[in-house]
Parts: structure tokens; C-alpha cells; sequence
DNA sequence: ATGGCTGCTTTGAGCAGA
């Protein structure tokens, strides 16, 4: 089972690479971050002739996410449990019937700058994913979360650590929750495996950082503890980074038994 | 060098992203 995750930034402008991504990589399952659609405007039609259904939490012009599977999603939740929250940054379902797997998509707050009200948001946004996660692990032991966390976990996971240091996406109450959602039972599917030095998953835009590889591993994979003896790779293809208008996320993709 | 791109917005300068 082949499992991925990218933030598209914008799916009406994507859609093109989504569409030749799925049929190039054939994912049984894809999350996607920053749709910016509203739920009238998602493309199910397209994406249906292209051998994938969708769950979509959509919102005008910020966040929302949606689930693409080859097979049934069931029991699609949306949103946080005891977290009001406006902003469509979770969305939920089960694949692969009885014996499937709980897919988690999720898109973290960015948080700005550490000392705007949007990273008290994110702080709390974090605290109540992890008491959410909690019950959640409890309930579907075969849980994976994926998304744009926007949290850069390790120094090792940012290009340039001394510029970085207590920014947002790399402050230490960040990389704390982090951790927390780990201490929960979940390990990063990408350190499961050795990597190649200087992996990223986000370049900015500006400055060619791409072409500098200037970027921040800040999009993830976690699999409940009990999911891991099954996991046979992790890996980002930047493939799509490379493309005419691309996304400035590369997708992430795991593979399990 | 505090910008640099990109996408979005009651269309055009400003916000947000990361």
C-alpha cells in the first residue's frame, strides 16, 4: 500500500500535476494541503476519471485538505473533536475496509512569526492535535498522520540551522510538540530509513532556493507504533518541484506491507 | 539587503505563505 502527502498550494492551479503525479505514481492514497477551494468548486469529476474518489474540508482562498483514494473511504471525519475551529486544516477517513488504515491529512498552522498572535494559535492549534490524536491512536491502532506540519522537527531537517534558530517552524515549543505527538506511539516514517544528507520537502519561492536546495524538511509522515514493522520505504520525490509553476511543497510517499 | 515569489482577493495593492 502506497501512501502520500503534498501541499499543492492552490489545486485549481495544480491540478495538471496532481493529475499526471497520480497517474505516473499510482498512490492508493494521496492527502493533499492548501486545495484553497471551496467544497463546490473541487475537482471530483476529474479526479474520478482518474481512478480516485476524494473527501474534501474545503474554504475560500486558505487551507483546506482532502483525502484521494483508489478504494472506499469510510467514516470521514472533519476537523478536530472539541476544537472549534473555522479553518479547514484536518480531515479524516478509513481505507481499505475492515482491515484498513486510519489516514489522518493534516495542515499545521504556519504560526507567521513567534511573536504573532497566528503562532499562539498554532501552539494551541498543536496542543489539541495531540490530545485529539490521543483518543484517536486508542481508537484506530493502525493510524497514520500526514500533512504540512509546518514544523522543521531537527536541525538536521533545515538548510541552514544558525538562520533558523527559534524562528518559526524551528522554534523549540515547536519542536517540543513535535516530539509530544511521537510520544505518543508514532515514529517519523522518513528516519525509519537512511536518507540522503540535506532532504527537504518546502524551498521558497525566491531566490532560486530550490536550485540552491535552500529548504526545510517540514512535511511529514508519522505511523502508529504498531504500523512500522510493516513500513518498506519513505521517500520525497522532487520531482514536481522541478516542473513549470510548481508547488513550493514536494510530495512525500510511504509504502507498507 | 527585511526583499527576493506565488496565489488569492469584490482587479489591484495587500495579505499570507514558510
Amino acid at each position: 500500500m502506497k501512501l502520500a502527502t503534498w501541499n499543492v498550494n492552490s489545486l485549481r492551479v495544480r491540478l495538471p500535476h496532481v493529475l499526471d503525479w497520480l497517474a505516473a505514481q499510482r498512490p492508493d492514497v494521496l492527502c493533499l494541503q492548501e486545495t484553497k477551494l471551496e467544497d463546490i468548486a473541487f475537482p471530483f469529476v476529474e479526479l474520478e476519471a482518474a481512478g480516485y474518489r476524494a473527501v474534501h474540508a474545503g474554504q475560500r482562498t486558505y487551507n483546506g485538505v482532502a483525502i484521494l483514494a483508489r478504494d472506499e473511504l469510510a467514516d470521514v471525519t472533519r476537523g478536530i473533536a472539541d476544537f472549534d475551529d473555522p479553518q479547514q486544516r484536518v480531515i479524516a477517513a478509513t481505507v481499505g475496509g475492515v482491515s484498513g488504515v486510519r489516514v489522518v491529512c493534516a495542515y499545521f498552522p504556519n504560526g507567521q512569526s513567534i511573536d504573532s498572535d497566528k503562532y499562539q494559535y498554532k501552539l494551541k492549534w498543536l496542543a489539541a492535535l495531540s490530545a485529539w490524536l490521543k483518543q484517536e491512536l486508542a481508537r484506530h491502532p493502525d493510524l497514520l498522520l500526514l500533512g504540512d506540519f509546518n514544523v522543521a522537527p531537527e536541525d538536521r531537517d533545515v538548510h541552514d540551522p544558525a538562520a533558523w534558530k527559534g524562528q518559526v517552524l524551528c522554534s523549540e515549543p515547536e519542536r517540543e510538540a513535535f516530539r509530544r505527538l511521537l510520544t505518543l506511539g508514532m515514529a517519523d516514517a522518513f528516519r525509519l530509513f537512511e536518507q540522503p544528507e540535506k532532504s527537504y520537502t518546502w524551498w521558497d519561492y525566491r531566490m532560486m532556493a530550490y536550485r540552491r536546495n535552500n529548504g526545510l524538511r517540514i512535511d511529514h509522515i508519522l505511523l502508529a507504533s504498531g504500523l512500522v514493522p510493516r513500513c518498506r520505504a519513505c521517500s520525497i520525490d522532487c520531482a514536481p518541484r522541478k516542473l513549470e509553476r510548481p508547488s513550493d511543497h514536494a510530495p512525500v510517499l510511504v509504502e507498507l506491507a
